[in-house]
DNA sequence: GCCGTTTTCGGCCCGACTGTTTTCAGTCG
């Protein structure tokens, strides 16, 4: 089973014990451990196979009874307590506290008083005004609830990042206009690039707070308010997007800032380190007893905890801040250190630029060098090339080096790995190839081992360079294909083949924490944008938000070498 | 349920906002 399936597990457990009314510990211990496994560099079942419960308890968050779980999971496909708790619940109630402005013990009372167990159930109930008549409820209460259920009905989930970044942009635009601010700076899951986006958090210093709140509140953009106070007020966005603004005196950003970027655990694992070196720490800043004593820089935070700054890709609540104490915190790679992009695409296939466009645009990113990778001919609705397409292109390649200066075009493909594990196109004309990015397009719905077992026959290909969006995922779209990741990895590293982290928004794949798996494998990765139109490549900047969260360095990606070593690096299989 | 340079038991982050309360519970981040 895979490590986000377990995973799932304990969140649900978790939300089940808050509805029981259980100790919110436990109920936060399951979430921490869920957190956890899902952030997980290395399979739980390759952990229990290597080492039983004993290894299982040296993840963090997992104990004696968590590894008991995960074993029973493993050998049985679930397990007794679950079940159990599943049976305490009708079946559809769970979701009832997904509605914003309904908790637990509002669900439990609906359930009891009401015998609303279903979101259907609910639905009516608002309708006929039955909620207001219960103790602490109210017409208010009932109409919030009501505007939960549509805003849950219409939110389509979270967003992709980069229309969380525009989002956050537009309210940070408009509110730098205001001479009471301050700073101003975009936090939360976005300053930590995570792939998707549930809502965007900005914080604000300013003396008056007040006057940026009204600001704040009745943007254009603002459908709802869904709350408003001196300091913090909630919105919801015309695209369905929530924005939360923080407003602080600026002798608390830096703490303001550590607090608001997250994430939750990450945050907890921090006071409670505060805590024990008599020192409280919050968003107002550090405190030993009343006095404050540091706060105004994000750095003082850590400084105040005995540890080393962590940048904000790292803040997952992991193993970041055990890494930290012990000084083993990656140098992670940055934006600048990309030489070149090794995956894009032009009009020889389903691209909207010439080879030319794009080497232009390439180097006005102050690339070095970038690869052609057009598609091969089994990919018929990207008009894929064949063997006589790819010998002219070669030519054609020649040329353009000739002509243009200070970019150099390297030759390659993106061949088809099909059905079957054979490559689209023979040796003999990978050979007359730079690059080989080889990539699954079709017959997504495999047999886990098939899948595995055909992609790994690519790899023993000597032409093969990289594997191209190693699971094939469309974030929100497609699910990603069934692949043995694991082995997958093992087989990059005992072939000298490499894996690419696809910039592109959908993508991102491998995401987090597969790059990380890789890493730690000793695999090399290749950050590409895979672009079809020239403004495409500044996607990069995703592909390494990703990479610096799977706690990638420079020297794990190829394209961060001058073009000399980088075709050592392509050459390094032939 | 987890965890331990104060602890193997007794802790477990901290604060804002709302709506319903007469001083706070519930929800959220």
């Amino acid at each position: 089973m895979e490590n986000s399936e377990f995973a799932k597990i304990f969140f649900e457990i978790a939300e089940l014990l808050e509805l029981k009314g259980e100790n919110v510990f436990k109920m936060r211990a399951y979430q921490k451990a869920a957190r956890n496994v899902e952030n997980l560099p290395k399979s739980l079942e390759e952990i229990y196979k290597s080492g039983g419960i004993k290894a299982l308890k040296e993840v963090p968050g997992i104990g004696e009874s968590i590894a008991e779980h995960i074993e029973e999971i493993i050998k049985t496909g679930t397990f007794k307590k679950y079940k159990e708790l599943l049976k305490e619940f009708p079946k559809d109630f769970v979701k009832l506290i997904e509605v914003p402005g309904i908790g637990p013990k509002t669900a439990i009372m609906l359930l009891k008083e009401l015998k609303i167990d279903s979101m259907k159930k609910l639905e009516a109930a608002v309708k006929a005004g039955k909620l207001r008549e219960l103790p602490g409820m109210g017409a208010k209460k009932e109409e919030n609830i009501q505007k939960g259920i549509e805003l849950k009905k219409k939110a389509h989930g979270r967003f992709l990042l980069p229309e969380a970044i525009t989002y956050a942009d537009i309210v940070v635009k408009a509110l730098k206009k205001l001479k009471e601010v301050d700073q101003i700076v975009p936090a939360g899951s976005l300053r930590r690039w995570q792939e998707t986006i549930g809502d965007i958090d900005i914080l604000i210093t300013s003396k008056k707070p007040e006057k940026i709140m009204r600001a704040f509140t009745t943007l254009p953009q603002v459908a709802r308010v869904l709350s408003k106070g001196p300091t913090r007020s909630s919105v919801v966005m015309k695209n369905g997007m929530q924005a939360d603004v923080r407003v602080m005196d600026p002798k608390s950003f830096g703490a303001a800032l550590h607090y608001f970027t997250g994430n939750k655990q990450h945050n907890i694992q921090i006071r409670e380190m505060a805590i024990k070196k008599g020192l409280k720490v919050s968003e107002y800043g550090i405190f030993r007893g009343s006095k404050q004593i540091g706060g105004k820089e994000e750095i003082d935070v850590f400084k105040s905890v005995g540890l080393p700054y962590i940048p904000p890709e790292l803040r997952q609540g992991t193993d970041e801040i055990d890494c930290a104490k012990k000084g083993k915190l990656p140098e992670l790679i940055e934006l600048k250190d990309i030489r070149g992009d090794l995956q894009m695409h032009s009009k020889w296939s389903d691209g909207n630029n010439t080879i030319e466009e794009m080497a232009e645009y390439a180097k006005k990113l102050g690339y070095e060098y970038i690869a052609m990778t057009d598609h091969s001919k089994a990919v018929r609705v990207a008009r894929g090339m064949n063997e006589k397409e790819v010998i002219k292109q070669i030519k054609e390649i020649d040329k353009i080096n000739g002509k243009i200066k200070g970019i150099k075009v390297i030759k390659g493909i993106e061949v088809d790995i099909l059905a079957d594990g054979s490559l689209d196109l023979p040796d003999s004309i990978l050979k007359e190839l730079d690059v080989v990015v080889a990539a699954v397009h079709s017959r997504f719905k495999m047999p886990k081992a098939e899948m595995t077992k055909r992609i790994i026959s690519a790899f023993n290909n000597k032409y093969v360079n990289l594997l191209s969006h190693p699971t094939g995922r469309v974030i929100g779209k497609r699910d990603p294909y069934e692949v043995d990741m694991e082995e997958i990895i093992k087989a990059a590293k005992d072939t000298g083949t490499y894996m690419e982290i696809n910039a592109y928004p959908e993508r991102l794949d491998l995401n987090d924490v597969h790059a990380r798996m890789a890493k730690e494998s000793g695999v090399l990765l290749s950050i590409d944008t895979d672009s079809h139109v020239d403004n495409q490549m500044d996607n990069i900047k995703y592909g390494v938000g990703t990479a610096r969260r799977g706690w990638i360095e420079k020297k794990d990606v190829i394209n961060t070498n001058p073009l000399e070593k980088l075709l050592k690096l392509l050459y390094a299989k032939r």
